[in-house]
DNA sequence: AGTTGACTCAAGCAGTCGTTTGATTAAACT
DNA sequence: AGTTTAATCAAACGACTGCTTGAGTCAACT
């Protein structure tokens, strides 16, 4: 009947927010924990100490509460991003180095600053997942930073395909996302001989790693070769 | 009250089968639109054309039928990895080939023979679900197989310390998982220029695109050293 | 022919799901 | 003071969940 109470946060509620927050703050551990099918949201708000009520009054629906809890965390990460990104183009010289770029792009999201390694997991879960839902809340704030760091990408490494460069950025992709989403997969691999709820250490190993492959030469762009890489693929003298 | 008849597959039974199959096809297809959270026993029954109770009768449970529709696919995979790695040290001119190497590992699981790219994506969403029995079930499939890759890679970079090697196989799960994950992703940012679902198109990016990274030198030992590296790692002489 | 045992079926169990309702509170505005 | 408005509450709605039951079907074996 009245009209959406839950859009926009307004200005001067101060019982509200108080409230407003507790269920984010338990929607984003509890979705990242179990995913958002694997949590109702009576867990939600009990873990909240709050009212089901609530949680429509505040989002509308539960799928709501998932895009407040998205929006809260990705928005100041889009942000820092393409801040970072600016950094890079400082100075003039060109082109602007390639491990600056993807450091730019992977660190504001990977290290403590914007829901730690709890908003990382669920970040690696939404990509997983690919309902029309989860998918267009992916594009909606993610897309425009992606080709800012593509044309990016580009003057780095004049010399390779655009068709290459976009396959190796979603392959960045995919090692930012698995990462996020498994800490302490390392940690069986290892035996502890690392910590890897430690982010940063993971952008250390992670950004060499990636601006290597980067470099790698374009695969020749004849008809697709299949499994020819298989054979004669050596390295050239 | 009967001993577990949803146990191993026994001999002669053929009206079974069918239904058995039928479940397992439509489950499969389900759990990996959805996830295993977000479709019902009863919309897979439907799906199948079979009865509620056939699935608990076969599998004993919502997590059974997942446990058989994972090992069905996962089992010849790992074999096939395997026998694809045992071809790599066929020729004793040690070293084996990096490119052999990864492309033995990541083939079974993306071409289209078992499962195809609906078994795939069902394992990238299990990658991203971190609760209790699904990570019981990946690391009960998984770790012996990626055990003897992670000897096989060992052999074929012999400078690289253990750690980064670890790290750098966990990357190239994250980018197999992320690129089974999204048949569709890069078609938006290529705008179509190429063929998502064809999994062979993106192994032979993917494939030099992980050996050059691979091939990246490994950090320096020395107190882990965060963000330095955006500013002094330069590409030496 | 008769019995066994694997298999399928319709119906229903108790419990949980997301959501809605109408009353109640308390702070802000006139 | 009285009125408005945002916010919270207990209680309940119908629909759906995974799972069980007990009767019934059909082929295979004795």
């Amino acid at each position: 009947m009245t009209i959406a109470a839950h859009a926009i946060k307004t200005s001067n509620d101060t019982r509200g927010d108080y409230t407003r927050t507790r269920i984010l703050d338990s929607a984003e551990h509890l979705f990242s924990e179990c995913g958002v099918n694997g949590v109702s949201l009576r867990t939600i708000v009990a873990h909240a100490g709050v009212n089901t009520a609530a949680v429509h009054y505040h989002f509308g629906s539960k799928y709501g509460l998932l895009e407040a809890v998205f929006a809260r965390r990705i928005v100041p990460i889009a942000k820092e991003r393409l801040d970072l990104l600016a950094k890079c183009h400082q100075n003039p010289s060109l082109p602007p180095v390639l491990h600056q770029i993807i450091a730019a792009f992977l660190e504001p999201g990977m290290t403590g600053r914007h829901g730690g390694a709890t908003f990382a997991r669920l970040r690696a879960r939404l990509a997983a997942d690919a309902s029309e839902e989860t998918r267009s809340l992916l594009v909606q704030y993610f897309d425009d930073s992606s080709g800012q760091f593509l044309k990016a990408l580009a003057k780095a490494l004049p010399n390779l395909p655009a068709t290459d460069l976009y396959w190796r950025f979603h392959f960045m992709l995919g090692t930012m996302v698995y990462t996020m989403a498994n800490p302490g997969r390392i940690q069986a691999l290892t035996k502890n001989e690392c910590d890897p709820s430690d982010m940063d250490a993971s952008l250390a190993y992670l950004v060499p790693f990636l601006a290597q492959g980067f470099l790698a030469d374009p695969i020749p762009k004849a008809p697709i070769m299949l499994k020819s890489y298989k054979n004669n693929n050596k390295p050239k003298p």
